[in-house]
DNA sequence: CTATGATCATCC
DNA sequence: GGATGATCATAG
């Protein structure tokens, strides 16, 4: 397998992605050449860039959907023993800068991202070895208006807190489907911040993400 | 340093 | 056992 150009269309995109289904990663990583790691613990990200790989996005890290000519994003969602998504899912890192207060919903980076969206099940059963585990059968998903009303809800309320340096309303138990968690390094990362009272706050950087129940609902209704 | 790809690890 | 908060790797 060599290395991809981008899809040119969704239909390209769709039947690479279905010629992965029922491979396993270890038969992909080989056929891109690529090692596996003997564990996610030091590459957590690794099956998310390998699918990437495999079927032509563009290796770029911008606040962008993986192929911006089809305004499709890529996520790979990990299933547990019971065929369900076991582990929230990363959408964007939430903005803390004084633009932050001045995305709205309709052009905001959640919904540009989450307009469209190509999800590819992934076995995670840590009782499977990671070369073992088989790649499901993609669902590209569109936003819809009802999950949307939720979903802007839920959002204008993080950017809400966050614009305003509400700390204490950052914590992850906010949100219906969507919440914000940190995004860092690690938790000594701090970046500055000016509160609604005017004082200078220091914040970890947080990241907007998808919670289970919002995919595992997904999956149930285009699966069943 | 900030963006991407996420999962880990601990607490309740 | 699930959710929350913490962390790892890599690209530009």
């Amino acid at each position: 397998m060599q290395k991809l150009t981008p899809p040119q269309s969704e239909s390209e995109l769709l039947q690479r992605c279905h010629a992965l289904t029922t491979k396993t990663l270890g038969e992909l990583a080989y056929a891109l050449q690529k090692e596996l790691p003997k564990n996610l613990t030091k590459a957590k990200g690794f099956i998310g860039q390998l699918i990437e790989s495999a079927l032509g996005a563009s290796a770029n890290n911008q606040p962008e959907p993986d192929f911006p000519n089809l305004g499709i994003e890529l996520k790979t969602l990990p299933l547990n023993a019971h065929g369900l998504p076991k582990e929230s899912t990363y959408v964007c890192t939430a903005p803390l800068g004084i633009q932050a207060e001045m995305e709205y919903w309709q052009t905001s980076r959640v919904r540009n991202k989450l307009a469209k969206v190509l999800w590819v099940p992934i076995e995670a059963d840590p009782n499977i070895p990671l070369n073992e585990r088989r790649i499901g059968t993609p669902l590209l998903w569109h936003l819809d208006p009802q999950t949307e009303i939720i979903l802007r809800q839920d959002w204008e309320e993080l950017s809400h807190s966050l614009h305003l340096g509400q700390t204490e309303n950052l914590s992850a138990k906010i949100g219906i489907y969507l919440q914000i968690r940190p995004k860092a390094a690690h938790s000594r990362i701090l970046n500055r911040k000016i509160n609604e009272d005017s004082e200078e706050i220091w914040i970890n950087p947080k990241g907007f993400y998808l919670r289970t129940a919002f995919t595992q609902k997904i999956l149930a209704e285009h699966y069943g």
